[in-house]
DNA sequence: TGTTTATATAAAGATTGACATATATTTCCG
DNA sequence: CGGAAATATATGTCAATCTTTATATAAACA
């Protein structure tokens, strides 16, 4: 368990206010009261997140006076890059002959609670 | 709320088994018995996470007798590499001014309970 | 030194989510 | 039709997680 796998940074990204965090680092570092207030989210909830984020490897901290600034991470990001590679072909449309037997149907998609039976 | 957005597709990845599922049909379509017993998961276990992803939109099913293969859709991963390409820059290293401040430290990682204080 | 600002932690309640066991449904086959 | 195979659902339980409120720490400042 030293670096954080894609599995555990998924689990990372899965909160909904973790994600916003992420996203608004991604232009560069932000103190806890920043995001807090530009989230509208209280300002624990964001030192919690944030502390979760940090034990889980995707952002680093500066101490700076009072302020701490908090910024990503490369790694987990390229770590998550890298395990999507594994998918390029299923997104580029290139399947393996079983996989395109199914992929060809190209329908439209729409969740259901049952799997099948319901239309 | 009608297509899965990346957001969501985090929380249906964060789970270790479906992650393991989601591997397995990387290469294909598989039936729910292949999965149990591959996985070494109890086959209601299997269905529970095969109808998550399904209602999520992460796989689809396709009937045949009394069996059903499960494979992937495209779109979810297409959709995770286009909110992927946004941190490209990141990624490669290439980070606003303000990002870069703190990215060339680029000193070893390690976490820790407390974002600070500690070593 | 006392007060304000910035951030972290603690505690408690509510919610969600996973897992195992048992059972139902559907299809195949003799 | 009756049994076996494949898969889905229901239920009860346990653990993890999020949210809020209150409080603690630590630095800045007057």
């Amino acid at each position: 368990m030293g670096m954080p796998s894609p599995g555990s940074t998924f689990g990372l990204l899965a909160d909904r206010t973790r994600l916003r965090i992420v996203e608004r680092l991604r232009s560069g570092e932000r103190t806890v009261g920043a995001l807090a207030s530009s989230l509208s989210v209280c300002q624990p909830g964001v030192s919690r997140h944030l502390r979760i984020l940090h034990e889980g490897g995707l952002v680093r901290v500066r101490a700076e006076g009072q302020r701490r600034f908090y910024s990503l991470r490369r790694q987990p990001f390229r770590d998550l890059d890298e395990w999507m590679r594994d998918y390029r072909d299923l997104i580029e449309g290139r399947m393996s002959r079983l996989g395109r037997l199914v992929e060809e149907d190209a329908g439209e998609f729409r969740p259901s609670a049952r799997p099948f039976l319901g239309d």
